[in-house]
DNA sequence: AGGCGCTTGTGAAGGCGTGCACAAATCGCG
DNA sequence: CGCGATTTGTGCACGCCTTCACAAGCGCCT
Protein backbone atom coordinates (compact mmCIF):
# COMPACT_ATOMS: atom_id res chain seq x y z
CA UNK A 1 0.00 0.00 0.00
CA UNK A 2 2.91 2.33 -0.17
CA UNK A 3 1.63 5.13 -2.46
CA UNK A 4 5.06 6.18 -3.41
CA UNK A 5 7.69 3.62 -4.65
CA UNK A 6 11.45 4.29 -4.43
CA UNK A 7 13.60 3.59 -7.41
CA UNK A 8 14.58 0.32 -6.89
CA UNK A 9 13.76 -1.08 -10.32
CA UNK A 10 16.18 -3.16 -11.89
CA UNK A 11 17.53 -1.11 -14.15
CA UNK A 12 19.94 0.75 -12.28
CA UNK A 13 21.33 4.07 -12.25
CA UNK A 14 24.16 4.21 -15.28
CA UNK A 15 27.40 4.53 -14.12
CA UNK A 16 27.98 2.24 -11.03
CA UNK A 17 31.33 2.26 -11.16
CA UNK A 18 34.13 0.88 -8.25
CA UNK A 19 31.87 -2.23 -8.42
CA UNK A 20 28.91 -0.74 -6.68
CA UNK A 21 28.56 -2.15 -3.20
CA UNK A 22 25.00 -4.44 -3.05
CA UNK A 23 24.13 -3.09 -0.20
CA UNK A 24 21.40 -5.65 1.36
CA UNK A 25 20.34 -8.59 -0.26
CA UNK A 26 16.52 -7.48 -1.36
CA UNK A 27 14.94 -7.86 1.79
CA UNK A 28 11.35 -8.62 1.18
CA UNK A 29 9.26 -5.46 2.38
CA UNK A 30 6.88 -7.61 4.52
CA UNK A 31 10.03 -8.95 6.34
CA UNK A 32 11.55 -5.56 6.54
CA UNK A 33 8.35 -4.60 8.22
CA UNK A 34 7.86 -7.50 11.07
CA UNK A 35 12.22 -6.77 12.17
CA UNK A 36 11.05 -3.87 14.26
CA UNK A 37 8.65 -6.20 15.80
CA UNK A 38 11.28 -8.94 16.39
CA UNK A 39 13.80 -6.16 17.84
CA UNK A 40 11.25 -5.06 20.34
CA UNK A 41 10.79 -8.55 21.50
CA UNK A 42 14.10 -9.09 21.88
CA UNK A 43 15.08 -6.45 23.85
CA UNK A 44 12.00 -7.21 26.09
CA UNK A 45 13.84 -11.15 25.98
CA UNK A 46 17.31 -9.70 27.33
CA UNK A 47 16.45 -7.65 29.79
CA UNK A 48 14.48 -10.69 31.01
CA UNK A 49 17.81 -12.42 31.26
CA UNK A 50 17.49 -14.28 28.30
CA UNK A 51 21.04 -15.12 26.67
CA UNK A 52 19.32 -17.02 23.78
CA UNK A 53 15.92 -17.82 22.50
CA UNK A 54 14.04 -19.91 19.91
CA UNK A 55 12.23 -19.29 16.77
CA UNK A 56 8.91 -20.32 18.59
CA UNK A 57 9.51 -18.34 21.67
CA UNK A 58 10.27 -15.23 19.56
CA UNK A 59 7.85 -15.40 17.32
CA UNK A 60 5.24 -15.78 20.35
CA UNK A 61 6.78 -12.83 21.90
CA UNK A 62 6.29 -10.65 18.82
CA UNK A 63 3.09 -12.51 17.43
CA UNK A 64 3.70 -14.71 14.00
CA UNK A 65 4.02 -17.92 12.87
CA UNK A 66 7.62 -19.58 13.72
CA UNK A 67 7.92 -20.58 9.92
CA UNK A 68 7.54 -17.06 9.30
CA UNK A 69 10.00 -15.71 11.48
CA UNK A 70 13.03 -18.08 10.60
CA UNK A 71 12.57 -17.26 7.12
CA UNK A 72 12.29 -13.75 8.22
CA UNK A 73 15.59 -14.53 9.92
CA UNK A 74 16.95 -16.54 7.42
CA UNK A 75 17.35 -13.23 4.80
CA UNK A 76 19.82 -11.46 7.05
CA UNK A 77 21.93 -14.50 7.47
CA UNK A 78 22.75 -17.76 9.83
CA UNK A 79 22.53 -15.97 13.21
CA UNK A 80 21.01 -18.83 15.19
CA UNK A 81 22.56 -22.51 16.22
CA UNK A 82 20.52 -25.41 15.48
CA UNK A 83 19.52 -27.34 18.22
CA UNK A 84 19.57 -24.32 20.06
CA UNK A 85 18.04 -20.92 19.00
CA UNK A 86 19.39 -17.22 18.36
CA UNK A 87 21.43 -15.14 20.20
CA UNK A 88 19.80 -12.65 21.92
CA UNK A 89 22.51 -10.26 21.74
CA UNK A 90 23.72 -10.94 18.76
CA UNK A 91 20.21 -11.15 16.69
CA UNK A 92 19.77 -7.78 18.24
CA UNK A 93 23.12 -6.47 17.01
CA UNK A 94 22.12 -7.58 13.58
CA UNK A 95 18.57 -6.32 13.39
CA UNK A 96 19.57 -2.94 14.53
CA UNK A 97 22.53 -2.57 12.12
CA UNK A 98 20.69 -3.75 9.01
CA UNK A 99 17.45 -1.41 10.16
CA UNK A 100 20.35 1.53 10.32
CA UNK A 101 19.78 2.15 13.62
CA UNK A 102 23.45 2.13 14.86
CA UNK A 103 23.58 5.17 13.34
CA UNK A 104 21.19 7.92 14.65
CA UNK A 105 19.50 9.73 12.08
CA UNK A 106 18.15 13.52 12.72
CA UNK A 107 14.37 13.74 12.63
CA UNK A 108 12.36 16.91 12.18
CA UNK A 109 8.52 17.24 13.02
CA UNK A 110 6.81 19.66 11.29
CA UNK A 111 3.09 20.61 12.67
CA UNK A 112 2.60 21.14 16.32
CA UNK A 113 -0.85 20.78 16.75
CA UNK A 114 -2.55 18.17 18.43
CA UNK A 115 -0.78 15.63 17.25
CA UNK A 116 2.67 17.57 16.78
CA UNK A 117 2.22 17.95 20.00
CA UNK A 118 2.05 14.29 21.02
CA UNK A 119 4.47 12.97 18.38
CA UNK A 120 7.36 15.78 19.97
CA UNK A 121 6.71 14.32 23.47
CA UNK A 122 6.20 10.44 22.39
CA UNK A 123 9.00 8.52 24.19
CA UNK A 124 8.98 6.00 21.71
CA UNK A 125 10.58 7.71 19.32
CA UNK A 126 13.72 8.55 21.50
CA UNK A 127 14.23 5.28 23.41
CA UNK A 128 14.51 3.49 19.96
CA UNK A 129 16.90 5.52 18.46
CA UNK A 130 15.67 8.65 16.81
CA UNK A 131 16.23 11.91 17.81
CA UNK A 132 13.96 14.90 17.20
CA UNK A 133 16.13 17.83 16.66
CA UNK A 134 13.95 20.29 15.30
CA UNK A 135 9.92 21.25 15.09
CA UNK A 136 8.40 23.56 12.85
CA UNK A 137 5.12 24.87 12.67
CA UNK A 138 3.62 28.13 10.21
CA UNK A 139 1.20 29.18 13.41
CA UNK A 140 3.11 32.10 14.34
CA UNK A 141 1.25 31.91 17.96
CA UNK A 142 3.28 28.69 18.15
CA UNK A 143 7.01 29.64 16.91
CA UNK A 144 9.24 29.95 20.22
CA UNK A 145 7.46 27.76 22.02
CA UNK A 146 9.55 25.39 24.19
CA UNK A 147 8.47 21.80 23.67
CA UNK A 148 10.42 18.69 25.23
CA UNK A 149 13.37 21.10 25.13
CA UNK A 150 13.39 22.27 21.43
CA UNK A 151 11.88 25.31 21.08
CA UNK A 152 9.42 25.56 18.20
CA UNK A 153 11.04 27.58 14.38
CA UNK A 154 9.01 29.30 11.83
CA UNK A 155 8.73 26.94 8.73
CA UNK A 156 10.45 29.32 6.54
CA UNK A 157 13.65 28.43 8.17
CA UNK A 158 12.71 24.81 7.36
CA UNK A 159 14.60 24.43 4.07
CA UNK A 160 18.00 25.89 5.75
CA UNK A 161 17.56 24.08 9.11
CA UNK A 162 17.11 20.87 7.67
CA UNK A 163 20.41 21.38 5.69
CA UNK A 164 22.26 22.20 8.31
CA UNK A 165 21.57 19.81 10.52
CA UNK A 166 21.53 17.13 8.26
CA UNK A 167 17.97 15.77 8.61
CA UNK A 168 16.95 12.79 7.19
CA UNK A 169 13.86 12.12 8.03
CA UNK A 170 10.97 14.21 8.04
CA UNK A 171 7.87 14.05 10.06
CA UNK A 172 4.67 15.28 8.82
CA UNK A 173 1.72 16.45 11.38
CA UNK A 174 0.16 19.57 9.64
CA UNK A 175 -3.02 19.70 8.43
CA UNK A 176 -3.42 17.81 4.86
CA UNK A 177 -3.65 21.44 2.96
CA UNK A 178 -0.25 21.77 4.02
CA UNK A 179 0.83 18.46 3.93
CA UNK A 180 2.50 18.62 0.08
CA UNK A 181 4.08 22.26 0.34
CA UNK A 182 5.83 20.96 3.68
CA UNK A 183 6.45 18.07 1.43
CA UNK A 184 8.62 19.21 -0.93
CA UNK A 185 10.41 21.64 0.98
CA UNK A 186 11.47 18.80 3.23
CA UNK A 187 12.63 17.27 -0.40
CA UNK A 188 14.54 20.25 -1.56
CA UNK A 189 16.09 20.26 1.84
CA UNK A 190 17.40 16.65 1.08
CA UNK A 191 15.39 14.77 2.96
CA UNK A 192 14.51 11.35 1.65
CA UNK A 193 11.83 9.82 4.26
CA UNK A 194 8.84 11.18 5.08
CA UNK A 195 6.23 9.65 7.91
CA UNK A 196 2.84 11.13 7.01
CA UNK A 197 0.11 11.83 9.43
CA UNK A 198 -1.82 14.12 7.19
CA UNK A 199 -4.47 12.13 5.65
CA UNK A 200 -3.67 13.33 1.59
CA UNK A 201 -1.35 11.29 -0.52
CA UNK A 202 2.11 13.10 -0.78
CA UNK A 203 3.81 13.50 -4.36
CA UNK A 204 7.58 13.06 -4.42
CA UNK A 205 10.34 12.32 -6.51
CA UNK A 206 11.68 8.91 -7.26
CA UNK A 207 14.32 8.10 -4.61
CA UNK A 208 12.41 9.45 -1.57
CA UNK A 209 10.13 7.19 0.55
CA UNK A 210 6.90 8.14 1.88
CA UNK A 211 4.84 6.42 5.03
CA UNK A 212 1.56 6.96 5.64
CA UNK A 213 -0.11 6.78 8.94
CA UNK A 214 -3.71 7.92 9.28
CA UNK A 215 -5.34 7.31 12.45
CA UNK A 216 -8.94 7.45 11.01
CA UNK A 217 -8.38 4.73 8.57
CA UNK A 218 -7.59 2.64 11.15
CA UNK A 219 -10.48 3.14 12.55
CA UNK A 220 -12.75 2.72 9.46
CA UNK A 221 -11.30 -0.73 8.91
CA UNK A 222 -12.38 -1.57 12.51
CA UNK A 223 -15.73 -0.51 11.79
CA UNK A 224 -15.99 -2.85 8.53
CA UNK A 225 -15.23 -5.39 10.42
CA UNK A 226 -17.64 -4.30 13.22
CA UNK A 227 -20.45 -4.26 10.62
CA UNK A 228 -19.29 -7.33 9.34
CA UNK A 229 -19.15 -8.88 12.62
CA UNK A 230 -22.97 -7.61 13.49
CA UNK A 231 -24.50 -8.88 10.23
CA UNK A 232 -23.13 -12.13 10.95
CA UNK A 233 -24.75 -11.80 14.44
CA UNK A 234 -24.21 -15.70 15.28
CA UNK A 235 -21.67 -17.32 13.50
CA UNK A 236 -18.30 -18.23 15.87
CA UNK A 237 -15.20 -16.83 14.38
CA UNK A 238 -13.40 -19.36 13.79
CA UNK A 239 -10.18 -17.35 12.95
CA UNK A 240 -8.46 -17.16 16.41
CA UNK A 241 -5.04 -17.39 15.36
CA UNK A 242 -5.80 -15.74 12.62
CA UNK A 243 -7.02 -13.07 14.02
CA UNK A 244 -4.20 -12.67 16.67
CA UNK A 245 -1.97 -12.85 13.55
CA UNK A 246 -4.33 -9.65 12.16
CA UNK A 247 -1.99 -7.23 14.48
CA UNK A 248 0.16 -5.83 11.60
CA UNK A 249 1.52 -2.76 12.01
CA UNK A 250 0.20 -0.13 9.63
CA UNK A 251 1.55 0.23 5.89
CA UNK A 252 1.98 -3.31 4.74
CA UNK B 1 -25.33 -7.12 25.32
CA UNK B 2 -27.95 -5.91 23.11
CA UNK B 3 -26.39 -5.41 20.16
CA UNK B 4 -27.16 -2.21 17.66
CA UNK B 5 -30.11 -3.33 15.40
CA UNK B 6 -28.28 -3.61 12.01
CA UNK B 7 -31.45 -2.04 10.53
CA UNK B 8 -30.27 -0.51 7.23
CA UNK B 9 -30.88 3.22 7.15
CA UNK B 10 -34.18 4.44 4.99
CA UNK B 11 -33.08 6.11 2.15
CA UNK B 12 -31.97 2.95 0.81
CA UNK B 13 -29.02 2.71 -1.22
CA UNK B 14 -29.38 1.09 -4.71
CA UNK B 15 -28.51 -2.43 -5.33
CA UNK B 16 -30.37 -5.45 -4.19
CA UNK B 17 -28.50 -6.06 -0.65
CA UNK B 18 -31.69 -4.65 1.03
CA UNK B 19 -33.00 -8.30 0.57
CA UNK B 20 -31.40 -10.64 3.25
CA UNK B 21 -28.63 -8.47 5.19
CA UNK B 22 -26.14 -10.36 3.43
CA UNK B 23 -22.85 -10.48 5.31
CA UNK B 24 -20.72 -9.16 2.74
CA UNK B 25 -18.84 -11.00 -0.67
CA UNK B 26 -15.54 -11.88 1.50
CA UNK B 27 -13.99 -8.56 0.57
CA UNK B 28 -10.47 -9.05 0.14
CA UNK B 29 -8.54 -7.21 3.28
CA UNK B 30 -6.56 -5.37 0.97
CA UNK B 31 -9.42 -3.78 -0.70
CA UNK B 32 -10.76 -3.32 3.23
CA UNK B 33 -7.86 -1.32 4.00
CA UNK B 34 -7.84 0.73 0.56
CA UNK B 35 -11.68 1.72 0.90
CA UNK B 36 -11.37 4.41 2.91
CA UNK B 37 -8.96 5.83 1.39
CA UNK B 38 -10.70 5.91 -1.73
CA UNK B 39 -13.45 7.94 0.77
CA UNK B 40 -11.23 10.49 1.39
CA UNK B 41 -10.29 11.35 -2.36
CA UNK B 42 -13.61 11.04 -3.07
CA UNK B 43 -15.19 13.16 -0.12
CA UNK B 44 -12.19 15.79 -1.52
CA UNK B 45 -13.79 15.70 -5.10
CA UNK B 46 -17.06 15.91 -4.28
CA UNK B 47 -16.18 19.02 -2.69
CA UNK B 48 -14.45 20.11 -5.19
CA UNK B 49 -17.95 20.00 -7.21
CA UNK B 50 -17.20 16.75 -9.42
CA UNK B 51 -20.28 14.57 -9.86
CA UNK B 52 -18.51 11.53 -11.72
CA UNK B 53 -15.03 10.76 -11.70
CA UNK B 54 -13.43 8.32 -13.85
CA UNK B 55 -11.38 5.25 -12.27
CA UNK B 56 -8.05 7.31 -13.81
CA UNK B 57 -8.89 10.10 -11.65
CA UNK B 58 -9.89 8.45 -8.67
CA UNK B 59 -6.79 6.13 -8.67
CA UNK B 60 -4.73 9.25 -9.10
CA UNK B 61 -6.70 10.93 -5.90
CA UNK B 62 -5.83 7.97 -3.73
CA UNK B 63 -2.70 7.16 -5.20
CA UNK B 64 -3.24 3.71 -6.22
CA UNK B 65 -3.46 1.72 -9.85
CA UNK B 66 -6.64 2.57 -11.45
CA UNK B 67 -6.52 -1.41 -12.52
CA UNK B 68 -6.60 -2.10 -8.94
CA UNK B 69 -9.04 0.64 -7.98
CA UNK B 70 -11.59 -0.90 -10.65
CA UNK B 71 -11.44 -4.35 -9.01
CA UNK B 72 -11.57 -2.96 -5.68
CA UNK B 73 -14.64 -1.35 -6.34
CA UNK B 74 -16.26 -4.20 -8.85
CA UNK B 75 -15.82 -6.63 -5.41
CA UNK B 76 -18.86 -3.82 -3.93
CA UNK B 77 -20.84 -4.38 -7.12
CA UNK B 78 -21.26 -2.23 -10.19
CA UNK B 79 -21.61 1.31 -9.28
CA UNK B 80 -20.02 2.54 -12.40
CA UNK B 81 -21.05 3.83 -15.66
CA UNK B 82 -18.95 2.70 -18.50
CA UNK B 83 -18.14 5.73 -20.73
CA UNK B 84 -18.31 8.18 -17.72
CA UNK B 85 -17.13 6.93 -14.91
CA UNK B 86 -18.29 6.59 -10.73
CA UNK B 87 -21.52 9.05 -9.65
CA UNK B 88 -18.97 10.39 -6.73
CA UNK B 89 -21.96 11.29 -4.61
CA UNK B 90 -23.61 7.03 -4.84
CA UNK B 91 -19.95 5.55 -4.54
CA UNK B 92 -19.51 7.70 -1.43
CA UNK B 93 -22.75 6.38 0.32
CA UNK B 94 -21.89 2.65 -0.88
CA UNK B 95 -18.32 2.72 0.74
CA UNK B 96 -19.72 4.49 3.90
CA UNK B 97 -22.43 1.64 3.91
CA UNK B 98 -19.97 -1.16 3.19
CA UNK B 99 -17.53 0.10 6.00
CA UNK B 100 -20.33 0.54 8.25
CA UNK B 101 -19.78 4.11 8.90
CA UNK B 102 -23.42 5.05 8.72
CA UNK B 103 -23.82 3.83 11.87
CA UNK B 104 -22.01 6.16 14.97
CA UNK B 105 -19.73 3.58 16.64
CA UNK B 106 -18.78 4.56 20.48
CA UNK B 107 -15.30 4.94 21.04
CA UNK B 108 -12.93 4.69 24.08
CA UNK B 109 -9.68 5.60 24.98
CA UNK B 110 -7.81 4.59 27.43
CA UNK B 111 -4.61 6.12 28.49
CA UNK B 112 -4.01 9.89 28.18
CA UNK B 113 -0.39 10.81 28.50
CA UNK B 114 0.98 12.94 25.45
CA UNK B 115 -0.22 10.22 22.78
CA UNK B 116 -4.09 9.96 24.51
CA UNK B 117 -3.88 13.59 24.80
CA UNK B 118 -3.54 14.33 20.72
CA UNK B 119 -5.58 11.45 19.74
CA UNK B 120 -8.40 12.88 22.27
CA UNK B 121 -8.32 15.64 20.38
CA UNK B 122 -7.88 14.56 16.91
CA UNK B 123 -10.47 16.07 14.77
CA UNK B 124 -9.81 13.22 12.10
CA UNK B 125 -11.70 10.96 14.26
CA UNK B 126 -14.77 13.17 14.72
CA UNK B 127 -14.70 14.20 11.14
CA UNK B 128 -15.49 11.11 9.64
CA UNK B 129 -17.91 9.66 12.04
CA UNK B 130 -16.03 8.55 14.77
CA UNK B 131 -17.11 10.29 18.24
CA UNK B 132 -15.07 9.17 21.36
CA UNK B 133 -17.57 8.75 24.55
CA UNK B 134 -15.34 7.97 27.16
CA UNK B 135 -11.76 8.68 28.54
CA UNK B 136 -9.75 6.97 31.01
CA UNK B 137 -6.63 6.75 33.09
CA UNK B 138 -5.16 4.98 35.74
CA UNK B 139 -3.42 7.93 37.44
CA UNK B 140 -5.68 9.46 40.02
CA UNK B 141 -3.85 13.46 38.71
CA UNK B 142 -5.36 13.00 35.67
CA UNK B 143 -8.81 11.50 36.44
CA UNK B 144 -11.06 14.38 36.64
CA UNK B 145 -9.19 15.94 34.03
CA UNK B 146 -11.59 17.76 31.44
CA UNK B 147 -10.08 17.29 27.72
CA UNK B 148 -12.08 17.87 24.81
CA UNK B 149 -15.24 18.49 26.78
CA UNK B 150 -14.53 14.80 28.18
CA UNK B 151 -13.84 14.17 31.34
CA UNK B 152 -11.28 11.91 32.67
CA UNK B 153 -12.75 8.93 34.29
CA UNK B 154 -11.17 5.91 36.48
CA UNK B 155 -10.18 2.94 34.56
CA UNK B 156 -11.61 0.63 36.89
CA UNK B 157 -14.82 2.33 36.01
CA UNK B 158 -13.83 1.06 32.48
CA UNK B 159 -16.11 -1.66 32.35
CA UNK B 160 -19.01 -0.17 33.72
CA UNK B 161 -18.72 2.70 31.16
CA UNK B 162 -18.19 -0.08 28.52
CA UNK B 163 -21.48 -1.65 28.59
CA UNK B 164 -23.88 1.51 29.51
CA UNK B 165 -22.64 3.29 26.15
CA UNK B 166 -22.37 0.32 24.43
CA UNK B 167 -19.02 0.99 23.32
CA UNK B 168 -17.93 -1.10 20.41
CA UNK B 169 -14.20 0.30 19.66
CA UNK B 170 -11.47 0.72 22.03
CA UNK B 171 -8.31 2.71 21.57
CA UNK B 172 -5.38 1.79 23.73
CA UNK B 173 -2.95 4.77 24.15
CA UNK B 174 -1.18 3.34 27.32
CA UNK B 175 2.47 2.18 28.64
CA UNK B 176 2.99 -1.65 26.80
CA UNK B 177 2.88 -3.13 30.27
CA UNK B 178 -0.46 -1.85 30.91
CA UNK B 179 -1.99 -2.42 27.18
CA UNK B 180 -3.67 -6.57 28.00
CA UNK B 181 -4.98 -5.39 31.77
CA UNK B 182 -6.98 -2.94 29.60
CA UNK B 183 -7.51 -4.93 26.38
CA UNK B 184 -8.89 -7.57 28.73
CA UNK B 185 -11.29 -5.86 30.67
CA UNK B 186 -12.14 -3.86 27.23
CA UNK B 187 -12.52 -7.51 26.08
CA UNK B 188 -14.94 -8.70 29.07
CA UNK B 189 -16.92 -5.04 28.67
CA UNK B 190 -18.33 -6.43 24.95
CA UNK B 191 -15.47 -4.53 23.04
CA UNK B 192 -14.96 -6.30 19.94
CA UNK B 193 -12.69 -4.41 18.19
CA UNK B 194 -9.41 -2.76 19.13
CA UNK B 195 -6.85 -0.15 18.22
CA UNK B 196 -3.47 -0.76 19.88
CA UNK B 197 -0.82 1.76 20.42
CA UNK B 198 1.11 0.39 22.92
CA UNK B 199 4.17 -1.19 21.33
CA UNK B 200 3.13 -4.91 22.23
CA UNK B 201 1.39 -7.75 21.01
CA UNK B 202 -2.16 -8.04 22.55
CA UNK B 203 -3.81 -11.67 23.23
CA UNK B 204 -7.60 -11.47 22.34
CA UNK B 205 -10.34 -14.35 22.36
CA UNK B 206 -11.30 -14.90 18.90
CA UNK B 207 -14.01 -12.71 17.01
CA UNK B 208 -11.82 -9.54 18.50
CA UNK B 209 -10.09 -7.79 16.10
CA UNK B 210 -7.01 -5.89 17.00
CA UNK B 211 -5.06 -3.32 14.82
CA UNK B 212 -2.01 -1.99 16.00
CA UNK B 213 -0.15 1.20 15.21
CA UNK B 214 3.67 1.39 16.24
CA UNK B 215 4.64 5.11 15.76
CA UNK B 216 8.58 3.76 16.08
CA UNK B 217 8.13 0.58 14.11
CA UNK B 218 7.11 3.40 10.89
CA UNK B 219 10.33 5.15 11.38
CA UNK B 220 12.55 2.02 11.93
CA UNK B 221 10.94 1.05 8.36
CA UNK B 222 12.06 4.23 7.43
CA UNK B 223 15.44 4.13 8.79
CA UNK B 224 16.05 0.67 6.59
CA UNK B 225 15.64 2.81 3.51
CA UNK B 226 17.91 5.08 4.49
CA UNK B 227 20.36 3.12 5.37
CA UNK B 228 19.91 0.96 2.04
CA UNK B 229 19.82 4.15 0.13
CA UNK B 230 23.32 4.93 1.81
CA UNK B 231 24.91 2.07 1.26
CA UNK B 232 24.26 2.38 -2.49
CA UNK B 233 25.37 5.67 -3.24
CA UNK B 234 29.54 6.58 -2.50
CA UNK B 235 30.22 5.53 0.82
CA UNK B 236 31.93 8.66 2.73
CA UNK B 237 34.45 6.67 5.22
CA UNK B 238 35.20 3.70 5.79
CA UNK B 239 32.06 1.67 6.72
CA UNK B 240 32.67 -1.31 5.90
CA UNK B 241 29.39 -2.10 4.35
CA UNK B 242 30.63 -5.02 2.08
CA UNK B 243 31.49 -7.35 4.85
CA UNK B 244 27.73 -6.38 6.85
CA UNK B 245 26.45 -6.96 3.57
CA UNK B 246 27.41 -10.53 3.12
CA UNK B 247 25.76 -12.42 6.19
CA UNK B 248 27.44 -15.00 5.56
CA UNK B 249 31.04 -13.75 5.12
CA UNK B 250 30.10 -11.78 8.64
CA UNK B 251 29.76 -15.21 10.27
CA UNK B 252 32.79 -16.35 12.56
C1' DA C 1 -29.82 5.12 -36.54
C1' DG C 2 -25.31 4.09 -36.61
C1' DG C 3 -20.67 4.64 -35.61
C1' DC C 4 -17.03 6.23 -32.63
C1' DG C 5 -14.56 7.26 -28.54
C1' DC C 6 -14.33 6.54 -23.82
C1' DT C 7 -14.60 3.85 -19.53
C1' DT C 8 -15.81 0.01 -16.77
C1' DG C 9 -15.52 -4.71 -15.39
C1' DT C 10 -12.95 -8.96 -15.61
C1' DG C 11 -10.23 -13.17 -17.31
C1' DA C 12 -5.68 -14.62 -17.08
C1' DA C 13 -0.88 -14.50 -15.87
C1' DG C 14 2.70 -13.61 -12.89
C1' DG C 15 4.77 -12.36 -8.46
C1' DC C 16 4.86 -12.35 -3.66
C1' DG C 17 4.09 -14.08 0.84
C1' DT C 18 2.81 -17.76 3.95
C1' DG C 19 3.01 -22.06 6.22
C1' DC C 20 3.98 -26.99 6.15
C1' DA C 21 7.05 -30.48 6.58
C1' DC C 22 11.49 -32.23 6.73
C1' DA C 23 16.55 -32.64 6.16
C1' DA C 24 20.68 -30.83 8.28
C1' DA C 25 23.10 -29.45 12.22
C1' DT C 26 24.21 -28.94 17.03
C1' DC C 27 24.30 -30.02 21.98
C1' DG C 28 24.05 -32.94 26.05
C1' DC C 29 24.44 -37.27 28.08
C1' DG C 30 25.30 -41.92 29.01
C1' DC D 1 32.00 -41.88 21.06
C1' DG D 2 27.59 -42.43 19.49
C1' DC D 3 22.74 -41.49 20.04
C1' DG D 4 18.67 -38.99 20.75
C1' DA D 5 16.48 -34.62 21.55
C1' DT D 6 16.10 -30.22 19.88
C1' DT D 7 16.02 -26.46 16.71
C1' DT D 8 17.36 -24.10 12.58
C1' DG D 9 17.13 -23.33 7.66
C1' DT D 10 14.59 -24.18 3.44
C1' DG D 11 12.25 -26.57 -0.65
C1' DC D 12 7.71 -26.67 -2.04
C1' DA D 13 2.92 -25.95 -2.69
C1' DC D 14 -0.85 -23.02 -2.15
C1' DG D 15 -3.47 -18.86 -2.07
C1' DC D 16 -3.75 -13.90 -2.28
C1' DC D 17 -2.84 -9.79 -4.60
C1' DT D 18 -1.42 -7.07 -8.42
C1' DT D 19 -1.21 -5.91 -13.14
C1' DC D 20 -2.06 -6.28 -17.97
C1' DA D 21 -4.97 -6.42 -21.70
C1' DC D 22 -9.29 -6.48 -23.75
C1' DA D 23 -14.20 -7.32 -24.53
C1' DA D 24 -18.55 -5.25 -23.24
C1' DG D 25 -21.29 -1.34 -22.47
C1' DC D 26 -22.57 3.57 -22.55
C1' DG D 27 -23.19 8.25 -24.32
C1' DC D 28 -22.57 11.55 -27.83
C1' DC D 29 -22.24 13.27 -32.37
C1' DT D 30 -23.32 13.21 -37.03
Amino acid sequence: MSQQRHGSTPGNAPGDRAGSVTAFPDLPEATIARLPEYLRALHNLGEAGADTVSSEGLSAAAGVNSAKLRKDLSHLGSYGTRGVGYDVALLIEQIEYVLGLDQRRAVCLVGLGNLGHALAGYDGFASRGFKIVALFDADASKVGEEIQGLIVRHIEDLGRVAVEENIAIGVIATPAGAAQAVADVLVDAGVTSILNFAPCVLSVPSGVDVRKVDLAIELQILSFHEHRKASLTALPGGRSAAAAGNQEAVGS
